[in-house]
This record gives structure tokens, sequence and C-alpha cells, in this order.
DNA sequence: AATGGATAATACACAAGCACACTATAAACG
DNA sequence: CGTTTATAGTGTGCTTGTGTATTATCCATT
């Protein structure tokens, strides 16, 4: 019985609180980067090809962990507000690789220090053993998640 | 720079993993919801609706934290699928009133039953104070992201 | 060389959420 | 009473993400 209410309270709690984190955090990402005139997601594919230019769509989706056509929309946006530019691979042709152009070079500086400073800011009085602690937790949950 | 290094790796870290376990508990949660043919936002819709029938669709908005325009669409799916119906109110010609159908309340007892079934599996192998820490730490970041 | 299966990308249709503008109604205040 | 202000809900359009189908191309096996 104290399992029970164990469970039945913090499952809630912490469903909710993560919901909650992910959301919020997301939104004030957005927010931030708004005179950036970048989403999350959209920063998230820069930041992936500025350490690794030139990947394919694939590849993205892969590391991204998102589908192959979400991927593909966000190119478009992105390639048509020309932060990056489809080339396509000449040893395959059904691959397009993805490459920075250089206005997006210059973003992705002040994207990270903005990223930086805002995720300080949301861990502020968390000291480093909490951090670690949830980090394993989270990532035990991941893992169940994974199955 | 012990300070630094500890920012810049369990930040990225911790959000990544709030990410992750907000999008896999998400479509784990549709998943395991998809025999019953509702959506995780359906479903938090339908629970809220058992505990208070009748709420007004601001009033939902509020709970639930997402835009009126959401709940809007939400409930309008909701009710094309029979599983509540908008009733004018009569005291003020403005709000609908939301309340469940007969063929919701059936399904509430499973999806709870899923709900709570899923969500021991998620935390499976996390003890007791380990849960409690997460939650606090989670509570803290989600305080700071509201400012 | 031919066929049959994998892979890269796109097309299409949908759910969900956000932002902004708009309508209708209610409430408050001069 | 009338005017202003606030609130409830919808309309519209955008971004992100999912699932399924389709097309083009590659590769492996026969």
């Amino acid at each position: 019985m104290a399992a029970d209410t164990h469970s039945t309270d913090w499952e809630l709690r912490l469903g909710h609180l993560i919901h909650d984190v992910s959301r919020l955090r997301r939104s004030a990402f957005d927010r931030c980067m708004k005179p950036l005139n970048v989403t999350r997601s959209q920063w998230w594919v820069l930041a992936y090809l500025s350490r690794q230019d030139g990947m394919t769509q694939s590849a993205l989706a892969e590391e991204l962990d998102i589908g192959k056509v979400a991927v593909g929309g966000l190119i478009d946006r992105l390639e048509k507000a020309q932060f990056l530019r489809r080339e396509a691979d000449p040893g395959d042709r059904r691959v397009n690789r993805v490459f920075l152009e250089p206005k997006s070079k210059q973003l992705i500086a002040r994207m990270r220090k903005v990223n930086h400073k805002m995720n300080a800011q949301i861990l502020a009085g968390l000291a480093d053993d909490k951090l670690e602690a949830t980090a394993v937790a989270l990532g035990t949950i991941k893992a169940n998640l994974l199955n």
C-alpha cells in the first residue's frame, strides 16, 4: 500500500513534470531564438550540420531521431531562407547532401551562446550531484522507454 | 573551469534527455492508446472532464495549459468521434460547456489502467528516493522556466 | 544482363500546437 | 442608458511531427 501510493503519486507528478519541462523548455528556446529567425528544430539541424557539413537527409533524420519527411520539411524551409542548400551526391543519384550557407555559419556561434546562457539559467540553483542524479534517472527512464 | 565543464556537459545531456524522454513517453503513450482510438492529448481532455464534467473550453485550456484554439481543435475531433458533446451555457451565451458521452465513460477506466501500467513500466528500476529527487529537480527547472 | 529487394527522397493526409485577427457576448463604469 | 473593456470561442495560416504510398535509384543474387 505504501508502494502503491508511492507509484500512483510520483508517477503522475513525474509524467506531468517531464511533459511540462519539455514544453516550457521548447517554447523558451523558441522565444530566445526568435530574434535570430530560427526555431528550435531548425537550430538543431544547423547545429548538427556545423559539426558535419554535407550530411545526407537520411543521416540527419537518423541523428535527430525524427522521420525523413519531417527532415525534408525542415530543410525545405531552411533552404528557402537560405540557411543551407541541397546538393546532389555525384556518386548516388538518390541522395541529397545538405551544406551550410555562409549566412547560417555566422549565426551558429550566436546561437551557441544563447543556448548556453539559457541552459545555465534553466539549471540555476541545482547542484552538480543533483544534476547528475537527475540525468541518471532520466537515462533509466529513457532506457525503459526503448524497451 | 570545473564549474564550466560541469555546466557545458550536464546541461546538454539533461536537455537532450528531457527532450528524448518526453518524446518517447509521448509516442509510447500513443502506441498504447492506439487500440482505443484516442491520442494522448485527447486522453488528457477526457481525464480532466472525468474529474469535472461540464467544464468550459477556456477552463480546459487553462488546466491543460494549451491555447484555446488547440482545445477547440481537440474538442472538434472528440465531438466528431462522439466522445463528448458541446452544450451552450444557459447563463452565458458565449460559453460552451463540454460533457462526456457515455461512450467515453466506458473508455476512461481502461485508459487509466493502461496509463498506470505504462507509468509503472517506465519507472521500473527507480527507487522511491530517486524518483522524488528527480521530481524535485524537475520542479526547480520548471520554476526557472516560468521565470 | 535481369530481376527483386533495399534505400533516399518526396507527395499526401492528418494531429497537434502557436499566433493573430475576428465575432459575439458580457460586465463595468461613466 | 451608452460606451468601453474584457472574455469565450472560432477562423486562418504556419511549423513540427507522424504514417503510408510512390518514385527513382542502387545493389545483390541469380
